[in-house]
DNA sequence: ATCATTATATGCGATTTGGTATGAAAAGAG
DNA sequence: CTCTTTTCATACCAAATCGCATATAATGAT
């Protein structure tokens, strides 16, 4: 490790990192549009000026918090798929979070930040749509590769579409990221991960 | 049918079902927030003020237009479903006619209106929260009704959950309405209806 | 101590927003 | 033709929005 020299001027009085979580929660609660640069300012405590020093303009912002939840996703799902063990209890274990983690949010829950927020701004915005795109096709990759390996080792007897089931994995995620910013309960949402694993795996535990 | 007398003063020179058709898809392209008055106007060729008259103000008309979808794809649904012939074609046909309506919109793909576009406010919104609540939950009945018929005619063998199955069709429904935002391209979509409708009813012609 | 450099704070200003007030236009009633 | 009723068009308003200009504070370099 490099021990960074500090730098000249006078230094910061926030964590950069922070005020990215910070500002996030507050698109993921009202969207991008809907959210004013003044609410940005009361979410991370940082003015105005000091919110484009850091991020740019509040599309900058924006794209970035879309770009950090992107990258957790994707690191998320990976871990939760690593373990050598079988498919349904790995997809289990992805929607049980999944699940959880939709249903938090102080003003209700939540959802996906990017369901939530950028497929509202996908039409209109190619650098958002990307983004979107992006992610979709990680989350697809995630799950095809996990469901080849099982059938690899013939775990998926009588299947052999991985891309297709993969994306039906990806769809019924975000269906319950949808469902979430509906209202739906803890059990509705964990109910809906336990039947599309049901559905892959079959209803044997194989 | 009784013949309307001609009210009193200055005849309308629009028709409201055409304006809000017009206002959707105004908001359907950069949903509620990003959608200004000023837009509508130039969408419905309308002024404020006779946008005011005929919907009252901007969260009533995007109510109006949300509750036109929810009726629509209610009604949509159960004409597809209505057949009396094998589960797959029924189901077959929904996601058909879903991947194409998906696919339609002069500036890109624009998705489902409900998922495009109430999803993000939903949060914050408890009116636009329920109208989505309900437009889910009637979809899942509408599933759930059609497979129980297939289960009871004993079309299903081995499957049991008729509810947990209709979430899952109605996730993969919103998963492509996401995924039309994202920018997939039809057979995309056309290619993930088909793997839900063989995880459902099986990869044999059941 | 002084200067250069970076960050923070206050506040401005042009533009856009949602909503409305006011008056002209188009029809029927008498 | 005149009066009432309803709709349409122009213009306006107060508030909010995004972005920035300017001034002040806190640090390292010299």
């Amino acid at each position: 490790m490099v021990q960074k020299p500090r730098p000249r001027g006078r230094p910061r009085s926030y964590d950069p990192d922070v005020a990215l979580d910070q500002a996030r929660a507050a698109f993921w609660n009202t969207g991008y549009a809907a959210t004013s640069l003044d609410d940005l300012s009361a979410a991370t405590g940082l003015n105005r000026p000091s919110l484009y020093g850091a991020f740019g303009d509040k599309k900058a912002m924006y794209l970035q918090a879309l770009e950090k939840s992107r990258a957790e996703t994707n690191a998320g799902l990976a871990a939760a798929m690593a373990p050598e063990e079988h498919l349904r209890a790995a997809l289990t274990r992805v929607y049980e979070a999944a699940a959880t983690i939709y249903r938090r949010g102080e003003a209700g829950p939540r959802g996906c930040f990017l369901i939530g927020t950028a497929v509202t701004e996908a039409v209109d915005d190619p650098d958002i749509r990307a983004v979107l795109a992006n992610a979709l096709s990680e989350i697809d990759a995630a799950f095809e590769a996990r469901i080849s390996r099982a059938m690899e080792v013939g775990n998926l007897p009588g299947s052999s579409d991985a891309a297709g089931m993969a994306r039906v994995a990806t769809g019924v995620l975000n269906g319950m990221a949808v469902r979430a910013r509906s209202g739906a309960d803890l059990a509705t949402l964990k109910a809906m991960g336990a039947s599309v694993v049901d559905l892959i795996c079959g209803r044997a535990g194989r």
